[in-house]
DNA sequence: GTGGTCTAGACCACG
DNA sequence: GTGGTCTAGACCACA
């Protein structure tokens, strides 16, 4: 499969894990009903420790996205559908802002940074046939 | 001045600092040649160590956003010009990715994410003449 | 029959059933001498292991709420009329506590707990003739 | 303080401090503002290891009950007023149903439960000034 | 086999 | 000092 964790990256390992599920949701990688590997199964395979992936499992199933069937594993969950709220999009906002920003002062201006982010955005959409 | 440091927050007290000073010089509040307040008196403005403020101020440095004149202050430095590099471009990009991961777990598809982007964008032009 | 097997619970399947078979006694759905389907079939009815469903029958056997002829199959016991010990009221109060403090949390006071509690009640007592 | 741990009880240990902290936020033992031990001065008092400590304590933040002040400690949060919704009415009234059935195999009926949760609530009334 | 819990002991960032 | 993360290794309930 298709994990990969960085030890020496800044960000937590379980965080790492949480990540990729979330994306591999999201891009539709993971479809509904799949199955996940094992919280040791992955251990192993990551060179992990087991509570580790087991954080990692258990923040995705307080988000939603993955369910544990009792005994049986664990599974990417039903896309619970919930329209956005104003404090998301608030927050989605404050997020582009700060990339605005932090965009800047690597010499990308606004105008620039709109065009990466619709060519990236293309680049998804191929992917998957959109969501909104 | 319009410092806002919020104690609850998960983003390092420090690192607030930091992101208001590279948010105020992108944003053209903080020009070359602008004083910042000392450390001392930042400190007990905003009720933190005087450490946490130092901590802040040296990382602005090391970015080469702010330079310290000895016993003259601090001040905003001028912006060095330097072309966005491979890395940097891609960096941006892994960013915009994780954004839409995240939209799109809110129920923001990519097509409205660009649209808010060019939003967002838009506004921050009107404040700055943009720099791409 | 009336059984439902929810495997994304929390709730340990057995635990389920074991429930429901206290709810159907207790609210007369079930009367002393019904047959309950035997251990294979509501197995193969409720798409559980065959242990799980024993595992149920056994604790629901422990507390007397069933009985078990061997070759005859299985059914619901006679009730035994116990008066309930102090520390039967201890553990009620107990719950009664920890209920109180969750529905806060909801949002939900005392005097309107108390209020859903004598009209849950009463909706009960219709179904049944009440037993204290 | 007031912490209990039952080490012989089938409630996981993390669990225990979530519950008593809740209960107290909900009596007014604990007020908004109020410093919690810190995780590693409570585990050395119950005997227990950090860890578990930690885990209560990031469930309670989850919650939104506490809040943690980077270096600070851990602090009561402002309690959030936020309307019960029908599902956290269906939720209360499900468990209030359980209630009645394992009242009822304890011998106490309906009527009597209700009277038991009038004098519960009562007594709770006492201690605070009512919330709903 | 699965996930959930717990301990012991370690290292780190933050203030 | 604070909380956050991680590992190693153990035990348990469940299916």
């Amino acid at each position: 499969m298709w994990f990969r964790i960085d030890p020496r990256s800044e960000v937590p390992l379980y965080q790492q894990l949480v990540d990729q599920v979330r994306e591999g949701v999201a891009r539709g990688w993971l479809r509904p009903g799949d199955r996940l590997p094992s919280v040791r199964e992955l251990a192993v395979r990551l060179a992990l420790n087991h509570n580790t992936v087991a954080k990692a499992y258990q923040e995705l199933e307080r988000e939603g996205l993955i369910e544990t069937l009792r005994g049986r594993g664990t599974f990417v969950a039903a896309r619970r559908r919930r329209p956005a709220s104003h404090e998301d999009y608030a927050w989605v906002e404050s997020q582009i802002r700060q990339l605005l920003v932090a965009a800047y002062h690597l010499g990308i201006g606004p105008e620039e940074l709109v065009d990466i982010v619709r060519r990236v955005a293309a680049g998804w959409r191929e992917t998957e046939g959109g969501s909104s």
